[in-house]
DNA sequence: GATTATATGTCAATGTATTTACATAAAACA
DNA sequence: TGTTTTATGTAAATACATTGACATATAATC
């Protein structure tokens, strides 16, 4: 695919501003990536779950609610700000995750404006019996020539991104509180 | 953030299988990662060009149509693979922007089922003189502290895990024809 | 030339993402 | 102790993502 073309993607050429061309080209060709990347990975990782009809927010909420250190539940607030999405869109998928018998809502019993998640049995059995499987054979095929060092690096960089879009999203939005 | 915590965000730890245990703990941080950042992405990009009207998917189109090789305009099926977006979606979001009169949809005349979209001067106008100098400065903040190396590597890795997801695509779906 | 297969765009249903707003509860402050 | 500020979860509106379905147009095949 045309470099050129990809970097225009987010924006067309420009002339230098604060940064340098080389730079403004690259930055935009990551985003550009990234953004890229997001729809795939909604688009074919929700196809490897969708027989256990779960998505992939589903499997992130699923993953985190079956760790032992949350054998006990999670609070909304908790598992939204472990995930990084907004507590109302949270609140939205799990309820219709308890619709679906894959996870229970309980009152908190030390703070009565929260709310305590945990996943069911039978959310337990489709989670590690059904999706688990086939969540590592989408991974093999994704990172399907990725040695330990190369998924080393890429973790280390999206980390990174990660901290300054944190930073960003302190200075900019109301922060979820 | 406890590394063995970001592990279980995907899935619980479990006994081996396919994939060693190293690299099925690091498959899934990878993996949590990605989906964090595409929703940061979504939450501060899009706050970043909120005043001009836009969002992170606009400006993708907006970006895309602004090339010189699209001068003359993308048809929606070209455009919607080179977003890797479905059609449907697509046409969705070009018929707001039609009416927000950032871009017009026209008959191509080559082939009645196709349609063509262009940028129009007053799209152009706000892309350039108003859009593009906050998502420079967005870029800024975002890759704080990366080098041109590092920028070389993150897209390097970024672009292979894209060419496996299209595999899996192309392998799984329904292709968009 | 007629028929079949494929391509293209739109519609509808559903899930997920944000923001703003509101109600209730807890923490902080005077 | 009373008041103010902040926290927490849900509701509503809106934007964007998918899939399946359908109508029309073009390409491929016979």
């Amino acid at each position: 695919m045309n470099s050129y073309r990809n970097m225009a993607a987010f924006m067309s050429p420009s002339t230098e501003q604060n940064m340098g061309t080389a730079r403004l080209e690259m930055s935009n060709r990551i985003f550009f990536r990234l953004y890229q990347c997001a729809n795939m990975l909604h688009k074919t990782g929700s196809r490897a779950v969708q027989e256990e009809g779960l998505t992939t927010q589903q499997w992130a909420i699923m993953g985190a609610l079956s760790r032992p250190k949350s054998a006990s539940g999670m609070a909304v607030i908790e598992l939204s700000q472990y995930l990084m999405v907004t507590r109302q869109n949270l609140s939205a998928v799990l309820k219709r995750m308890e619709s679906a018998g894959h996870v229970v809502i309980q009152p908190d019993e030390r703070d009565r404006r929260s709310r305590i998640i945990q996943i069911t049995p039978m959310g337990r059995e489709i989670w590690e019996n059904k999706a688990l499987p086939k969540i590592r054979a989408y991974y093999e095929e994704a990172l399907d020539e990725f040695s330990l060092g190369d998924m080393t690096h890429i973790l280390h960089y999206m980390i990174k991104l990660l901290e300054n879009m944190k930073k960003i999203d302190a200075r900019s939005g109301v922060q979820d509180e």
